[in-house]
This record gives structure tokens, C-alpha cells and sequence, in this order.
DNA sequence: TGTTAGCACTCCTAACAAATGAGTGCTAAT
DNA sequence: ATTAGCACTCATTTGTTAGGAGTGCTAACA
């Protein structure tokens, strides 16, 4: 808590300061605010104040004789402490998400998309994975001389699936034996309660076919483990070039656009707050705070959903660092709560 | 053939000026040609020719006093007759690919990646579409009271599955049924050979059960149909911005880029070659050619690659006008020549 | 003691002019 | 038919200037 730094006038101009660099992109003067706030004071006061707050790092200046922006620091104040919290509705977006359901990779796409219309940022949604998920039914079938088809199917309706080749057919009959071995000791379970000792018993039981339980349980690693392939849905990062700041040479607008095509690495911004359990609210980086060095200049905002019991995605707007925090964090808050439980809700209502 | 506008001494005066124009992006002047070129000539000299070359409408001028740049038409004149057809190897991308062909969509991408990497221009891969596949193998299972899993595997091995909800629950037995139904009269069969005949057999066969059946064929059209959803892998799109004729406006950059961000408008541009039964070579697009509107300051090269019988997908590479022709056209040739029929190959290998 | 007016100073930016130079078209000579 | 030479065009670069926004400091004031 350093707001003892700060006594109630320096708080309402670096407030004054933050809200109007927002709006305009331009370093604020001193004579600016003397007329923006309601406590009348002149310009050379303010001057004083200012560069008391450049001291305590809340603003800088480009150059001399330049007006003042907010720092990292000072940002970082406003979304802590300065900043409202209205309230307003992103209703149609609610709407849109509840109807279609059924569709989720459309879905994400589009909640991309008119996120980004809607902010004028670059957006970007990771489809939900499948930590925490159980397994629910596990199927093998024949599908060709030498091929099986394993189809793993999980609490939330995700389907996976996987070719097997074997060296020689399986009759019907070990088919069934195998599927109801692999049920009964699976389902019900996530991937980290499969452990060790599940595995020897299964093997065990399989006999001489433990191979192909062994590829069954690799496609199961694989296809419910932790960030193997996150699909991540982006759009409107041209949205950028809108922000002088972060374009004003094509070198930094390229290496910031070739960040969001790489889309593993925006994967990984998100990992960590998919697997810390309790974090449930939305995260906001900025500048530097960033886990991403190629956004060192942007500010980062994410919120993460629940579709169900441990089917978790995220949702994450990256703009300047003058973004409009107040709508991007309302719109995320409602989008998060429109996702949130869905699939428990679908569920309900069949 | 309208080469008989050309004289030889115009068509290797235009092949310098091209092939200095793609090396170099700037207007080349007369000067520059009188020397580049075997045929001792004047710059003089040069300058009718020009001249003429210019009214034919093989060149252009930027404005007044500055050198002469390719046409459309020069381009076009350039990849058809002027062109030389070199024929290095791509080879390490080449055992890349045939190492690697279980994971398919990682293969894509990472062919898009090296191709941006090896050209400098930006790369869209689209993953196989079914046109002309053929189910191979379809079934039905309970997976939960209410819920039925629909897996339906093709020819090339492409698995597509669906959850189907259902009022009252169904017995083992009429599920063995059912499938038994849909797999002796689907098998073998191309969604174009699946016609109202067959499902209103099915439907009739399947008794009460018909609604079930309509939505597994609903399923059939749905992940076998045309462009429904062509996943599409881009890479190096910001390779674009070494170009100064394409990056000159940051509106221009922000056309072109979100132009790959909106994979489906790409996926349009590659449909109708998909569908070409006869055309499984390369195409070139030289600026209006093209049928995306904004990429007409570029050329875009096409190869069609067909993993298995009628499993297409398309390898595609946008640059600059004064793209390097030969290099890309070459590459393209020789990943096309690796990926063609690989579903067969490693169907044997098996 | 906190606030304010005034002023000199800094530094960015826009505007304009001049210099540069690449390249052309035309003409006259070969 | 080819070429050298020359006058001319026009984009680009460079330098200069004027303007303006904003600051820090000082001195006066309540």
C-alpha cells in the first residue's frame, strides 16, 4: 500500500493526467489539467505537482519540454486504485455465446472477433483445455486391417481420437474385453489420478496386448495434456497500427503482429493462469509486467473462463498501454460470465 | 501468343529490367540496362525501346524521370515465356514432411513456417479437404444417457466426430443394429454418391429410428462438405513488411495482414483449385489476377497438393509483384512432389 | 507557507527553399 | 539504325527558419 505516497491532490491530477493521455495519446501540460479539473488551480501549481509525481515515478516526460505520460507505475496505480468499475452490459455478446454453444471453435472465433470490433484492441481466446477434465467413455474399434480407432470422450463432450496401428488384428471378441477393461478402470478419472499403479494393473489385465493399452494411454497424455496444442483464436491485430506508439516503426509493429501468428507463444502467456487453481478473476500486465518481452510496450489484460469443472480457456485483449481499461475489464467480465459453467447449463437443459 | 510483338533484342531488354527489378525494387533506369546486358547497346538505345516497351504495355513508369518497373502484363510475360526453370532441391523440408505424417495439422504449419523462412514472403497451407473422400467407417455408441457419440472415419484416415442428443435413451442391440445399417450401406461411398436414393433407403430401414440417421448424415455432410471449415495454416506474414511498395502506408499493412487473419477469405481464394479435377499444377496470380481484391499489389502462387484420392489442400506463398518466381515456384513444385499421394505411401508402408 | 503570474529557455515540428541527382525525351551527328 | 549530348522534369534530401507547446525558476502575493 504506497498511497501514502500520494495525499488527495496528487491523487485526483495523476488521475486527470492518466484519463486524458487515454483519450489522446498526447503528452498532457501542465495548463490542460489546470482547466480539466474542478479544483481550480493554475498551471504552475500543477507544474509543481507534476513534478513531484515524475519524482515518485507515476509519470515521465518523452523529452524537455514536453507534456508528461504515465509511467508503468502510474498505470499501474490507475488500475488498482483510480479506476471505476461500471457496469454496463455486453448483452449481445451474451446472447450470441449462450445460442451457439454447440460450435465452440465458431464461437471463440467470433467472441475474437467482436471483441476486438468492439475495443478496437487485438484480441485473442484460447480454446478451453482439458485440465482437470475426466474421462468419461473410452471406445476401440477395428476401422482397418491393422488400424484401431481409440475415441477418448470427456466430461465436457470433448472428443478425441486416435489411429493405432498394430502389427496383427484383434478379433471382436478381445475388442470387447479390452474396451471394458479400459472403462472400468479409467473412467471417472483425470489425467493426474492416473497414476503408476493404475497403469501396471491395466497393463496386467491386458495381457498380451499391454502395447496397445500403452498407445491408448499415450493418446490420452497427449490429447488431455497441459499445453500440447492450445488452440488459440486471434483477431483484429492490425488494430495495432491504429497506435502510434506501437507502430511508428514497421520493425516494432512486425515483430509485435509476428507474435500473435506464433500463436504457441501467446499460449504460453496464458498456461500459468489455467493451471493456478484459484485464480478465477482477470489479470492485467502492463508494459513490462508482461510474461511476452514483445510486448514490453503494450499492456496485456486476460480473464480466464470455466466452461465446466476444469475446462478452462482464456480470453486476453493486448493494446497500448493507454487502453481503455475500464471497458476492455467490464467487457472481459461480462464475457467470462457468460461463459462460465456453460457446460454444465447446456448440460441442464437437454 | 502475342509474342510476336516482341522482338528478340525488346524481350531481353525487358528480361533485364524485370529480373533488376526483382532483385532490386526500384525503377530501373536506362543506364543501369545499357550495362547490365551482353548486347553492348547505349543507354540511348535502351531508352526507345523502353519507350516502346512501355506504349506495348510490358512497362510503366512511377511518374515522369524515373526509371521503368514491370506491368502486370510484364510480370505475367515474364513467368510464362521468360523464365528459366531451375531445379534445386528442397530436400531437408522434403524428409521433413515424410518423417512427420501422422500429425498432420503440425506438419502444416511447420511446412507454411519453413516455406516463409526459406522465401521471405508470407505462406498459407490448407489442410486436406475430404472432396472426393470416402467413408470407410462409421459408428454409433452411448456415451451418456441421452447422448450418442457419432465417429465416422474416411478413406485418408480423416476421423470426424459429433455428439448427437436424443430424447429416449437406445438399447445395445438396436445400436448394433444401426450401426450395422449405416456401415453396409455407406461404406465406400464419396458424400456425391450419397443421393436421396440411399437415405431414404436408410431411413425407411431404420424404422423409428430415422431421426437418428438423419442426423448422423447431417454429420456426414457436415465434416465431408466443401469449405465448411478449411483450416488454414499462415506463416510469415509479416515478411510483407520487408517490402516497401506493400508496407509504404500502414492502412496498406493493415489490409494485407488482416487479410490473413481472416483465414476463410483465404480459404475462398483456393476453393475453386480444389475443385479443378484436371488442375493439380501450379498457379500463378500476378496482382488483378487474383480474386482477393486486396492483395492486388501482390502475386500469389498456388500449388494444389493431393495427399490420397481426392484429399486435397492447397500450398500457397504471397508476395510482392517482383517476387522471386523461379525460387518459389520451385519450392512449391518440390513440396508438392513430397506430399502428393503420401496417404497411399504410408498406407503401404504399414 | 502555499499559490500564482511572468519570463526565459528547451526542444519538437511543420513549412519552405534550395540543392541534388537520377532519368527521360529529343535532336543532331555518325 | 545507333549514339552522344543536352535541356528538362520531378522525387528526394538537406538545411533553415518560425512557431508553439511546455517546462523550470523566480519573485510577488494572500
Amino acid at each position: 500500500m504506497e498511497e501514502f505516497e500520494l495525499d488527495d491532490r496528487k491523487t485526483k491530477i495523476l488521475n486527470a493526467i492518466i484519463r486524458t493521455y487515454l483519450e489522446t495519446g498526447e503528452p498532457v501540460g501542465s495548463r490542460t489539467i489546470s482547466k480539466y479539473t474542478d479544483l481550480n488551480l493554475s498551471s504552475a501549481t500543477i507544474r509543481n505537482e507534476m513534478a513531484d509525481l515524475e519524482e515518485l515515478g507515476y509519470i515521465l516526460q518523452p523529452h524537455t519540454s514536453a507534456g508528461r505520460i504515465p509511467s508503468d507505475k502510474g498505470y499501474r496505480f490507475y488500475v488498482d486504485h483510480l479506476m471505476e468499475d461500471k457496469n454496463r452490459e455486453v448483452d449481445e455478446m451474451k446472447q450470441f455465446v449462450i445460442e451457439h454453444t454447440e460450435k465452440m471453435e465458431q464461437v471463440l472465433q467470433q467472441v475474437a472477433k467482436v471483441l476486438a470490433a468492439n475495443t478496437n484492441y487485438a484480441t485473442m481466446v484460447t480454446a478451453p483445455s482439458y485440465h482437470r477434465n475426466k474421462v468419461k467413455f473410452i471406445q476401440l474399434s477395428n476401422v482397418d486391417t491393422g488400424q484401431i480407432l481409440a475415441v477418448i470422450v470427456t466430461e465436457g463432450n470433448m472428443v478425441k481420437n486416435k489411429i493405432i496401428s498394430v502389427s496383427e488384428p484383434i478379433d471382436n471378441e478381445t475388442m470387447l474385453k479390452l474396451n471394458f477393461l479400459l472403462n472400468s478402470n479409467l473412467n471417472g478419472l483425470a489425467l493426474e489420478e492416473i497414476n503408476l499403479k493404475t497403469i501396471s494393473r491395466l497393463k496386467e489385465q491386458a495381457g498380451i496386448h499391454s502395447d496397445i493399452v500403452s498407445d491408448v494411454l499415450d493418446t490420452l497424455a497427449e490429447t488431455m495434456g497441459a499445453d500440447e496444442d492450445i488452440r488459440v483464436y486471434t483477431s483484429g491485430t492490425t488494430n495495432l497500427f491504429k497506435y502510434p506508439e506501437l507502430s511508428d516503426s514497421a520493425e516494432k509493429a512486425s515483430k509485435l503482429i509476428s507474435t500473435f501468428e506464433e500463436k504457441q507463444q501467446l499460449a504460453s502467456l496464458v498456461t500459468e493462469n489455467l493451471l493456478n487453481e484459484e485464480n478465477t478473476g482477470i489479470q492485467v500486465y502492463i508494459g513490462n509486467e508482461s510474461p511476452i518481452q514483445t510486448m514490453k510496450d503494450c499492456s496485456v489484460v486476460t480473464a480466464t473462463y470455466e466452461l465446466g469443472e476444469g475446462v478452462r480457456g482464456t480470453i486476453g485483449i493486448v493494446g497500448p498501454k493507454r487502453m481503455d481499461y475500464e471497458k476492455v475489464m467490464n467487457n472481459l467480465k461480462t464475457l467470462k460470465k457468460s461463459l462460465d459453467g456453460i457446460l454444465d447449463k447446456s448440460r441442464e437443459e437437454v
